[in-house]
Order: structure tokens, then C-alpha cells, then sequence
DNA sequence: GCCTGTCAAGAGCAGTGCTCGCAATTGTTG
DNA sequence: CAACAATTGCGAGCACTGCTCTTGACAGGC
């Protein structure tokens, strides 16, 4: 995103085109410095011109508005999250399901406790009087959401994946729902296995927003990573995941992994 | 909280301090009424003030500044989720741990749909240069998480929780945190179930913070109802917590129920 | 009945988002 | 190279915010 050679960005031809993607740029890098120190709703348009050594009516001329900047945030911080995530996954062999997953977690919440406020702005309260245009934010807002779903439908296909019948009946209107998300990503895993996959996501992001957000008290846990790790051992347990050196050949043969 | 027949408030003698407390009383209901519709960092103590019939610095009267109102919101908030909780709690038989397990889980995702931007000032993204006073807001900030203790040791020392074999071990830092939870409040359960029981309580509010903040897309669920159900059906499985109707004598005798 | 404490009012300071007209700069083009 | 036009910056201005301070009015307790 911050990369001005970045393979996918069009070529600049004039030197004002230039000027001005420069300009944006810097508007963004020191909009993502506020967030970081004031958080989202303190953004403001004058402190950014301010310190862009500029009026601030000038950053009008590059950014609409306050929500377009945000929107600009929202991108970058999402974009940086994926990058994380992917590069601490592809570190860990294709086949090690487990790992892959484990490390996914813990690049999420590293990336979280270096970027709260960032961390804040998507996955926090949403922001008042707000709304992300849809367009522009979610091919990067479900980059973690697909590489999670990768891992475990790639288990599931690898005959990796154990744990189906202790999970729970699902109704019909949710199978519909899965149904649909299956056929739209061309998924293989069973409803049980992709509710269970809906209920990881969220209480790894609940891990993640209780410790960022200040949920547990200031002295109740002093091995908070110690407490994430074994959050993350039961979570990849309730995927149906297994830990590297104890595969499985029949995901159907035992229910309950020691 | 806005009860003013509350049996713990002290008795208000001249009718200078009854005027005094039913004013307060009135800045917290129209700023809770302003939270609902704008969010927190759009709190103004001048709108507060003129829907209050009155100029804004005779706010200042009754309330030190914004961050107090923020406070009094804060308990106001906590209490009202926490009296929720109780109830439904409450309504379900003392030995049905499974039951008013999930009572409180159904709770609080109706407490949090029903006060979005409430939810949001307790579980959210942390307000911007405001920083809770613990004297004033623990008390009320734990009652969630003490029920659900309090459900689990209960069960636990009934006989009524299972699944330790399969949880993962705690190392010793994390034991040591978890010791001192367990003198403090004194518990009974051993370190698994306790650190079962912390992701249960962060997974908790994790799905229905995805619910509330919106990160579901607006699409990809609609049985959002039948999928909070299955949650809570596997985070109950994930505590040990076994439906009525399925009790067990001895928690040791089975890892794996079914 | 007087004094004291409480209270509302209003001005004022510093900050915010955002708009608009004018001037200057700067890249493009004849 | 010079003229044009697009782009950009500037500053004033509007309406809003939190918060402080002074002034004056009022009511309760002695």
C-alpha cells in the first residue's frame, strides 16, 4: 500500500499526477501516525494539514472529506493485516494445517498489539455517523476470513480434519446460509465443520479485541501470551485441527483427538 | 441506576439535593439517549444541555466534565447488562448449568442488540483520551464475568463439568495468574477448566461483538440467531457443560461427551 | 433579616469539519 | 518560448465542539 512500486499500481505519467499520488500518500502515513496516537474518532483533517505543513483547506483538494480518509485508513490497515497474516502463514508448510492456523493467530494478535488503534478502527465500535463503502473495503477487509477458511477447507480436503461429531446439529436456515457460502467459494467442508470454522474466527477476534480493547483487568493476567496460546490449542481442537506429527488418515474413523 | 427508589441510595434530606439528584438523573438519560444515536465520541455535554432546556456551562453545575458523564454512562451501562444478566440467570434452576449458561449468553447478545452503541461504549474500541476510574467501574464491570464463573465453579463443584481430559496444559505462568483468580474469588475448578472458561467468556463476547459491529458482511448470514445458538452450544461443550437432561456422576470417568 | 452557598447566564478561548473566492504556481500546449 | 489552463494554496468564514471564568440572581440556614 505504502510501496510506491508496488506491482499493481497504474504508472504515473505526468509529473502532477505524481505530485499528487505523492501528497495522498503522505496524507495517509501521517493520518495512520494520529490514529495510532489519538485514535479514530480524534482524526482530524486540520492536524493532518498541520503537520503536512500546509492550510487546511489544501488537504480538501486531495481528500473529499473526513470519511474518505478514513476509508483510505481503513484500506491501509487492512491491507498491512493481510500482509501480516499471509506472510507469517506461507512460513509454514502447506501441509501443516495446525501451524498454519496457529501462526495466522498469532500474527493477528501481534499485528493488533502493534497497532491498536488501527486494530480498533476495524474490528472495534464502528464510527459514528460512518459508513465504509463496501466497494472499496471488502476485497481487503476478507483477506484474514479467507485465508482462515483456506487453511481448514484444505484440511478438510487433505483428510486432515477430524472432531465432526462431537459439534452440533445445524438448523436449516443457517445450512442455507453456509450452503451459499460454500457454492460461492467453492468450499468442501460440512456445515458442522464450517459453523465450527464461524465460531474460531470470532473468539480468535475475541482473544484478540479483550486483550487489545483492556477487557481483562489491569493485574488479572500477567501470561497473557501464555493464555493466548492455550486459547489458540483449543480453538484449532474445535476446528478439527490437528497438531504437526499426529495426522490422521480417516477423518471419519475417531471423533475425539487426544 | 435510574431507580430512584434503589434500596442502596442514601436517603436525600433537603429538597436542594433531591432537585440536585433528579437533575443528574436527567443529564445521564438524555446522554444515554444521545450514545444510542450518535455514539460515544459523538457525546456533547452543549447537546445534553439544550435538550436539557438550559445553557451549556450550567451542565457543568452537575457533572465535573465530559469524561464524568462518560463514567456515569459507563455504570450506568454495565449495570443495566449486568441486571439483564441476573434475570435471565435467574429465571433457570440453580442445577441446569448448561441452561443458565446459555441464558447468559442469550443475555447478553439481546442487551447488546438491543443497545448497540451502549455495547459498544463497554466492549468496544476504547474512547479516545478517556480512561475508565477502576474504583467506580469494576464493581459494575464484573458482574458478567463473575456469573459465568460462578455458573462454572457451581457446575464444577456439582459434579457437573466434563471434558478435562481433552483440554490443552497450562503452563505455569498462566497457572500462577490463574491461582491467584482462584484464591481471590475462591474457586474450586482446576487450571484447564478455569482457561476453558476465559476463552469461553472471550468467545462469547466475540461473536456477539462480530454480530453488533457489523463484521459479519451484510449478507453472509441471516440466521444470525440459529448461529449464535450453535455457538453457544459448542462454547458449552467447550466448558464441559453438559445439557439438562444429560447429567454425569463422575466429571473424571469421560473426556467426551456426546 | 442577613449571610453564605448554589446556580444560571453569557462571554470567551481553542479546537473541529467544511465551503468559497481569490491569487499564485505549475504543467501542458500552441 | 510564451500563452493558456489546470491545479493548488491561502485565508476568511460558518457552525459546531469542550471547557473556563466572571457576573449576577436566588434560596436555605443561622
Amino acid at each position: 500500500m505504502n510501496d510506491p512500486a508496488a506491482a499493481a499500481e497504474p504508472i504515473l505519467r505526468t509529473p502532477r499526477e505524481r505530485a499528487r499520488a505523492q501528497t495522498i500518500a503522505d496524507i495517509v502515513r501521517l493520518g495512520r501516525e494520529h490514529l495510532a496516537t489519538q485514535g479514530a474518532a480524534a482524526l482530524s483533517l486540520r492536524a493532518v494539514a498541520r503537520d503536512l505543513g500546509v492550510v487546511s483547506s489544501a488537504v480538501y483538494r486531495y481528500v473529499a472529506n473526513r470519511d474518505e480518509l478514513l476509508t483510505l485508513l481503513l484500506v491501509d490497515a487492512y491491507s498491512e493485516l493481510g500482509d501480516a497474516v499471509d506472510a507469517a502463514v506461507n512460513a509454514v508448510p502447506v501441509r501443516d494445517f495446525d501451524g498454519r492456523f496457529k501462526a495466522l493467530g498469532r500474527a493477528v494478535r501481534a499485528w493488533a498489539l502493534r497497532e491498536p488503534a488501527r486494530y480498533g478502527l476495524l474490528f472495534g465500535s464502528p464510527v459514528p455517523g460512518y459508513q465504509a463503502p463496501s466497494s472499496q473495503t471488502t476485497t481487503p477487509g476478507t483477506r484474514v476470513i479467507y485465508r482462515l477458511i483456506g487453511i481448514l477447507d484444505g484440511a478438510y480436503r487433505a483428510g486432515a480434519l477430524t472432531a465432526t461429531a462431537r459439534t452440533a446439529v445445524v438448523p436449516s436456515a443457517l445450512s442455507a446460509d453456509l450452503e451459499a457460502i460454500r457454492s460461492e467459494l467453492g468450499l468442501a467442508m460440512p456445515d458442522e465443520l464450517q459453523a465450527n470454522g464461524a465460531l474460531v474466527w470470532t473468539s480468535l477476534f475475541g482473544a484478540v479485541s479483550f486483550e487489545v480493547f483492556g477487557q481483562y483487568g489491569p493485574d488479572t493476567f500477567r501470561a497473557r501470551g501464555e493464555l493466548f496460546e492455550h486459547h489458540l490449542t483449543v480453538l484449532a481442537a474445535m476446528a478439527g485441527l490437528v497438531p504437526e506429527g499426529n495426522p490422521r488418515d480417516d477423518p471419519k474413523s475417531a471423533a475425539t483427538p487426544v
